[in-house]
DNA sequence: AGAATATTCGGAGAGACCCTCCGGTAACAG
DNA sequence: CTGTTACCGGAGGGTCTCTCCGAATATTCT
């Protein structure tokens, strides 16, 4: 007689099997922001101290690799609108998130190629994707509430805006130069304008 | 004794070589505008029926070649700024050079890696960098003596801001977006913003 | 505890790509 | 027409990506 119950939680997941996984973001983060997006990824297995095969299983494509590896800089994201949201006026809100978006995202080197599928239309980076799409809807509606931003405006732009300077991040001083977007983005933004 | 003049025009160069050089660019044009930057240069040699040996003496990297397909439409732009100063208010013709940037630029898939070199220090793309600085510091000059814009406007960071617009053109409708972000920009760069 | 079993590990290797080198060949000058 | 020069094109070394499979190990059941 077959268990009666169905396929129950099929097993836990092994320890090494986590250790390696941990490690693995661990070597991958580091690289990534040295090399780029680009680096290789044997490299990155040699470093963590595994085969190219166990690489492999627990990421399979480069892109899995780097959306696991910045789905925890996202969560830190996620939780700074809600800090923001709770203690500055809407529009200051908004500017802070930006600010910090571009630091946050800009200063690890490249990751360009693959936050182009966040507003596209790919189904990686979901989790990632999600997150920040809801952040910035948010703020941006609040903004609006308040009136400090026009009514029209599509929180995608921003967001299209945000990720498209911080490619640009390789200039000597591109970070002042992202902050001075960022503040005409905003004004020009505004209801008047 | 040696001959008194100096070094004299070496030669003409050879006619083949002309003929292939032409045929690299048309082929890399087509191949980079469907398949994205990273393209394999040994299939665009394939293609334009010729070695790999051939395609990297004329064009030594991958840069170069990029360089080389792009400088065409980089003079477009060029003499688009020319033409705009003309004929439009100063504050029109920094918009629509604008829009023609994204246009151009945008609708080329995914020359965001080269691009970003335009902004960089590095020493490729020169011909292509100074044309399209010269033009956006020409116009954006001209609109800051009209009094359309804030004197304080570096253009560069409208430069920056362009280039990543142009980078995220993956989405479905970033056309719009685009455009929408360049009315933003301009409207955040108004003195009273 | 000890055996059975399922899952993971890690390296060998196929395929693609980048780029270089060099012998053959075709164009230009005299 | 002949010599010289520059160009052509493919063969090949080195690197990277990704797959496959025997060996090793953690977990579970008796």
């Amino acid at each position: 007689m077959p268990k009666s119950s169905p396929p129950p939680p099929p097993r836990k997941p092994r320890a090494d099997a986590r250790r390696n996984r941990e490690r693995i973001l661990e070597v991958a983060k580091e690289v990534f922001t040295r090399s780029g997006a680009d680096s290789s990824l044997d490299e990155i297995a040699k470093l963590a101290g595994i085969g190219p095969g166990t690489l492999y299983r627990h990421f399979p494509s480069r892109e899995s690799l780097l959306e696991g590896v910045y789905c925890g800089e996202v969560e830190k994201l996620a939780a700074a609108e809600r800090r923001f949201s709770d203690t500055l006026t809407p529009v200051e809100a908004l500017r802070a998130w930006m600010l910090l978006f571009v630091d946050y995202i800009g200063a690890k080197q490249i990751i360009a190629p693959a936050l182009n599928t966040m507003v596209g239309g790919s189904k990686v980076f979901e989790c990632a994707r999600d997150q920040v799409q809801g952040a910035i809807h948010r703020l941006v509606a609040r903004a609006i509430e308040s009136g400090d931003i026009r009514a029209d405006l599509d929180p995608f732009d921003l967001l299209r805006a945000l990720i498209g300077v911080a490619n640009v991040a390789s200039a000597p001083n591109w970070r002042d130069s992202a902050r001075r977007l960022v503040h005409i983005l905003i004004a020009g933004s505004r209801p008047g304008a």
